[in-house]
DNA sequence: TTTACTTTTGACCACTTGGTTAAACTATAT
DNA sequence: ATATAGTTTAACCAAGTGGTCAAAAGTAAA
């Protein structure tokens, strides 16, 4: 009885999950496999006998956090609500998802320019798919709901807008709050109203 | 005759430029110092003699990217131009700025968050006033030139639009021109033109 | 209990890292 | 020339790094 994977063995997990806040927080550069080991109650040699290097560990971790977030981006794009609604709930579902891993982007983002190729593979192997919200973007043009815009614009318009003042949150809380930082966090939350009101209201035909 | 700091000993400068470049690229813990000595074409113990440690060599790095930046922020938004006309000379020359050194912003962000106490002291010693803008908008509200919205949100959206999509440039290219750069490229040109129109065609009043 | 196996550990290693040091080089002033 | 000061180098070092290994500890079937 020891074909399968079978249960993802609590230790291997508990790695996964230490690993991946070190990971996260520190970089692949900064972070240490002592760290890691540490945070996840074990000893540092187990870390290389489930994975056998850091550069496995950290392509584990990598692979689960992007096959987490992006299944999580299609779903919205592809529900059956009218555009308006569909980019109201989007904004708020999409700040609130970042809210809870900040780090993510800008992680992602920095790994991604250390070692493209690599992570550019991990990347491709799970696909995501635009076409479908870009077609529906186009339908509206032409049904006269919308202005006329470029589909890839508008997408590119919003992701900017809920992802950048989340990532950016720790310039952007001193330069306008003062490092107050439930006054930053109240602003994101407004930000879950004004941003789709700010579109519609771009493209909006009157 | 060796009172003042003189002529930046040429060496100094060089040694800055390699720093740089290495840093941004690879962050300050993947960043070796023996690579920044091979690309200033000097010798790995210089780096010590002119900078005292990685850490030094490294802040003085930020500073200098860092006041670069800021003055160049601060001058456009201080400017007499009209608010539209502002925000277009605005996008243009920052979606500009930024594409000339695309991993900055990134680095910046990553750094911070790496340590956010000691590089936030840096950036505190220099001073952004966003106050003057905010004020402005503030007018153009209550001369009814533009429709009422927080002055901070606007701000944050259209540095939101111009940022983000030249820092997501690994994954957007990927991810709506299949990795054709040049595609992509020409994508960020529009945007000089279609980011601005797409706020005011947000705010102004009809 | 014995056997066979996986899981876990502590000790260890080769190598890289940032950093030091003493000596050599350079140029200027006397 | 030669003393003086700043500049540059090669060789070196201690600490930390990812990674290995053989043995111990656990586990379950025979």
């Amino acid at each position: 009885m020891s074909e399968m994977a079978e249960k993802n063995s609590n230790t291997e997990q508990n790695i996964l999950e230490a690993a991946k806040v070190v990971f996260v927080a520190k970089g692949m550069d900064g972070a240490r496999m002592q760290e890691i080991a540490d945070k996840a109650g074990i000893n540092k040699a187990l870390l290389h006998y489930y994975f056998r290097s850091k550069d496995k560990l950290f392509e584990a971790v990598f692979v689960e956090i992007l096959s987490k977030l992006i299944p999580d981006i299609s779903e919205l794009l592809l529900s059956e609500l009218p555009l308006f609604e569909k980019i109201r709930k989007f904004t708020q579902h999409y700040i609130d998802t970042i809210r809870e891993n900040p780090l993510i982007p800008v992680f992602i983002l920095h790994e991604l320019n250390r070692e493209p190729e690599g992570i550019a593979r991990t990347f491709k192997s799970m696909g995501i798919q635009p076409q479908i919200f870009i077609d529906e973007i186009k339908r509206e043009i032409e049904k006269g709901t919308i202005v006329p815009i470029d589909p890839l614009h508008l997408i590119v318009n919003l992701l900017s807008m809920c992802i950048f003042p989340i990532v950016a949150q720790p310039i952007m809380q001193h330069l306008i709050f003062e490092e107050n930082g439930e006054a930053y966090s109240a602003f994101l939350e407004q930000r879950k109203k004004e941003v789709p009101e700010f579109i519609i209201n771009s493209i909006r035909k009157k």
